[in-house]
DNA sequence: CCCTGATATTTCGCATGCGAAAGATTCGCG
DNA sequence: CGCGAATCTTTCGCATGCGAAATATCAGGG
C-alpha cells in the first residue's frame, strides 16, 4: 500500500492526467448534449436513437448494457421517448419477459436528420493524433484500465464487481 | 475538416481509447461511491467532505468550480449535508452575497475517519506507470484536450464555452 | 402439474445534475 | 446619491442515474 517514492513533479503529472481524463469525459458528454438540444432531445435520448438506428431493435437489457446504465434508468428514458412517439415497446414472442425497443418512422426520420454520431467530435480529436501517438496512448490506457481493475478487486472489494471476463 | 485517411485498425483503436477513457472515468466514480457508502455518504458528498477538510472553508461557487458542477447542483448537496449536520452555511462578512461552507466537528471527524481520498485508487493506478509512460501519457492527453477545445469552439459553437484561459 | 429459482422489466424513493428565472447584494458610473 | 449591470445563491422543473423491491415470465425438478 506504500506509494512508490515520487518526485513532486511526477505527482502533479498524475493530477494533470486525471484532470485531462475528467475533462475529456465531461466535455464529450456536454457536446452530445449540445447536439441533442438542437433536435429537442436530451443526451441519452440521442445516444439511444442513434444506437437503434445503427443496430436495429434491441431489448431493454441490451440497450442498458450498451449505454452502461441500469435497467431502471433506461426504463425512464424509453418512457419519455415513447411519449414523444420516437420509439415503441414490443414484447418478444419467444420470451414474453423481454421487451424490444423499436424506432417509429418518426424516430427513424429524426435519427437520419442528425448527421453526427454522439462522440463524433471526441473521435475526430483522437484522429488528429499521429498513428504512433494513438498506438502509444492505447497501450498505456489499456495498461491503466487493467491496473485499476486489479486494485479494485484487491482493495475496494466490491461484492461482485461485474466479473465479465471470468 | 477532412479526416486523415485511417486504416480500419486505427479506426478501431480510436474506439478502444474512447472505451478506456469512459471505463476509467466511470470506474473512478464507482469506487468513490463504494467508499462513500461505507460512511453512509454519497459520492459527491464524500468528495465535498474531503475537499473541505483539505482546503478549509469554501464558498459555494468555489466548491462547485472544484467539483465541476453547477451552483444549483451543489446547493442541493450542501442542503442534504447540512441536514445531516456535517457542514454549516455561513454568510461572508465582506460580501454578503457569498456563502461559505464550513465543516462541523462531526463532519471533520467523519472526514478524518475516511483514510482514502476520492480518486486515490485511480491515482495509485496511474502511479504504477513508469515515469516515461506518465510523461508520454500526459503529453498526449494534453494535446487531445486542446484539440477537443478547438473543435468545440469551431463546430459546436456553444454560446460561451466557459473561456477560462482568456 | 406445482414449486423453486432464475431472468427481464418496472416501480419506487432518493440523490445528483442541469438551465432558466428569481432574489439578494455589490459595483460602477454618471 | 441612485440606477442599472454584474455577481452569488437559491428555487423550480425536468431528466438522468442508482439500488431495492415488486411483477411477470421462463426453466427445471419432482
Amino acid at each position: 500500500m506504500s506509494p512508490p517514492p515520487l518526485t513532486p513533479d511526477l505527482k502533479s503529472e498524475v493530477d494533470q492526467v486525471l484532470e485531462a481524463v475528467i475533462y475529456l469525459y465531461t466535455e464529450s458528454r456536454r457536446i452530445t448534449k449540445e447536439l441533442a438540444r438542437r433536435a429537442e432531445l436530451t443526451g441519452p435520448q440521442l445516444t439511444v436513437l442513434k444506437l437503434l438506428e445503427q443496430l436495429g431493435d434491441l431489448s431493454l437489457s441490451g440497450l442498458s448494457e450498451r449505454i452502461r446504465a441500469q435497467n431502471s434508468t433506461v426504463t425512464g428514458i424509453i418512457d419519455r421517448m415513447e411519449r414523444e412517439g420516437l420509439v415503441v415497446r414490443e414484447r418478444s414472442q419467444e420470451d414474453r419477459r423481454v421487451v424490444f425497443i423499436r424506432l417509429t418512422p418518426k424516430g427513424r426520420e429524426l435519427a437520419k436528420d442528425i448527421p453526427v454520431e454522439p462522440m463524433e467530435i471526441f473521435r475526430s480529436a483522437l484522429e488528429s493524433l499521429s498513428a504512433e501517438e494513438m498506438r502509444t496512448l492505447l497501450r498505456i490506457m489499456t495498461k491503466l484500465a487493467k491496473r485499476v481493475r486489479q486494485i479494485v478487486r484487491r482493495d475496494v472489494g466490491a461484492p461482485d464487481t461485474r466479473d465479465e471476463e471470468k
